[in-house]
DNA sequence: AAACTGTTTTTTATATGCAAAAATACAAAT
DNA sequence: ATTTGTATTTTTGCATATAAAAAACAGTTT
């Protein structure tokens, strides 16, 4: 009753790994192994012995050979591979964009876990730690109160948000030379400057360059409880990104040349030209949030 | 299998309503009893049939009569009114007291749950809970590993907390004339006084007063991020409290000087002074969490 | 008909059961 | 010294079972 997604997803690993290989190359140790595919010895004998059984490798004691390659279509298909965990949190996410659920509305546990098809621990469990973000609230002995993501919401989300980013942004211009960031700056740089080349064709990928960036500045408080903060506004972000595609074009193009300013700020490390910037993207990214708050739902 | 906490929770709140009463009066209408007992109207009923076999009251139809006052001791202990998870948190946060689990340390849900007496899966709801003040993180189909309370971790804890409690700070001193925070805040510039006065007997009061104080301030912000950051905080001082007993008269006595001050800034509205006071008093409450991290614990 | 009580249905809180995975142990082989 | 074979023990992840509590429904009484 546990299902057996970790055998699954290291099976698919071997493949990847044996796919590395040559015909006749020695594999490497099992302990080897274990750290190359980070699961435990036990599962990757198991995934061994069955290698061996569809005669893919030979094992001679101590010697283990590959015989033939694996082709990638044998795999498990990826939703095989996915925790139980994962899997209900995604289900959640795209009910939550699907029923569209307001502020006040009780969500049940029961009828989550039948309308999923997985047990109440399940989501109970994935409930709890949902409840972190804010947009539920439990009311012991009864259900789950939806708390909605609200004007309200986004607007204490961005009050957060930029009161961290802003020490963040600071502390990013106190960096040495040679820390890696600065490296990672420069390619974000330079793949801003690719997505503005084709911004008609490819306007859709700012989401995850935005994310990209923003995560970037962010790790630079070296503060666990900014950088984790981030989960939250990336969830937000995400599920945002999915329903509103009014002007989607335009304002990003416009927010890759606020980046463009932001990052070139922070070469500068100039802490008022920093600020300026960082606020200056601000202030037009809630203005995006809060105007498309106020658009319903488009019509499925 | 639920435990009957509630009930006996309700139990003891009917004891406590029928000392109200007189002999003869009659009791008001379940309904009424829900509300004021905070229950539903099932275990309500529960309750009063209980007290009817007693003979405590009667019941006739839809009047109930008081037959004789219970007794207070009649009430079930106050340990049996908690919920497991309650008692769950309880304990865990004696144990971390105790065992002082070091940075790396793993624990395990089976070992706890054996040795606080309590299922498995009543840890693991407490512990995905509890993960979410990073003192402990889930190492996924092992075990959980314990971060401990170190350095950097308070002061990581403290950037953020000095950084939203100077938003909130400059926020309260914009609440309108009329707002009741400004009471508030009287009430506890006279406690902080009253306090002050008897510092050599009460000292150890101080520890309610200043959550108190700092609630009142966070809450000004208005930011649901923000007010709940400091349940965090108020966990962490609390367990902090327990074992730092060094010096902690004149610690707390200079902490009452500095929220004087503090408090006097704010009722002065003046943005400069409350940021100069808020600043200082951080300052000092930071170096003593930290030189207490530094002072071993006491062999017990 | 509004408020109340009696009864039934649904849902939550918690314990328990069990397969998969991990950890452990140790002798045997290279 | 590393690696493997094998067996054993623990522990996790998830499902399910069940008592307590809540909610919904249906009658009564004032």
């Amino acid at each position: 009753m546990k299902g057996d997604t970790i055998y699954k997803r290291t099976y698919n690993r071997m493949i990847v790994y044996l796919g590395e290989l040559k015909i006749g190359d020695a594999l490497d140790s099992e302990n080897v192994l274990k750290s190359k595919l980070t699961a435990s010895r036990t599962t990757i004998r198991k995934v061994l012995q069955e290698f061996e059984l569809k005669q893919l490798i030979v094992i001679k004691s101590t010697k283990k050979t590959l015989l033939r390659k694996p082709k990638a279509k044998d795999s498990f298909p990826r939703a095989e591979t996915l925790s139980n965990a994962a899997r209900i949190e995604k289900k959640f996410l795209e009910w939550m964009l699907r029923a569209d659920p307001k502020p006040g509305d009780i969500i049940n546990e029961l009828e989550l876990a039948r309308q999923f098809g997985v047990s109440t621990s399940g989501i109970r469990e994935f409930l709890n730690r949902f409840s972190r973000f804010k947009l539920i609230e439990r009311r012991p002995n009864s259900g789950w109160c939806f708390q909605g993501f609200t004007e309200d919401f986004a607007l204490e989300l961005f009050e957060v948000r930029e009161l961290f980013e802003m020490r963040s942004a600071a502390a990013f211009a106190t960096l040495p030379d040679n820390a890696i960031a600065w490296n990672e700056l420069h390619v974000l740089k330079i793949d801003h400057k690719n997505l503005l080349r084709n911004i008609n064709k490819d306007f859709h990928n700012f989401s995850d360059i935005d994310e990209r960036f923003h995560q970037l500045v962010n790790n630079a408080s070296m503060n666990r409880f900014i950088v984790d903060f981030y989960d939250l506004i990336s969830l937000i972000f995400h599920y945002h990104y999915q329903w509103n595609k009014v002007d989607e074009r335009k304002r990003n193009k416009a927010a890759i040349l606020e980046h463009l300013d932001y990052i070139e700020a922070l070469f500068s490390r100039d802490p008022k030209r920093i600020e300026v910037a960082c606020k200056k993207h601000f202030i037009s990214a809630r203005n995006t949030l809060l105007s498309s708050l106020k658009t319903p739902l488009p019509v499925s």
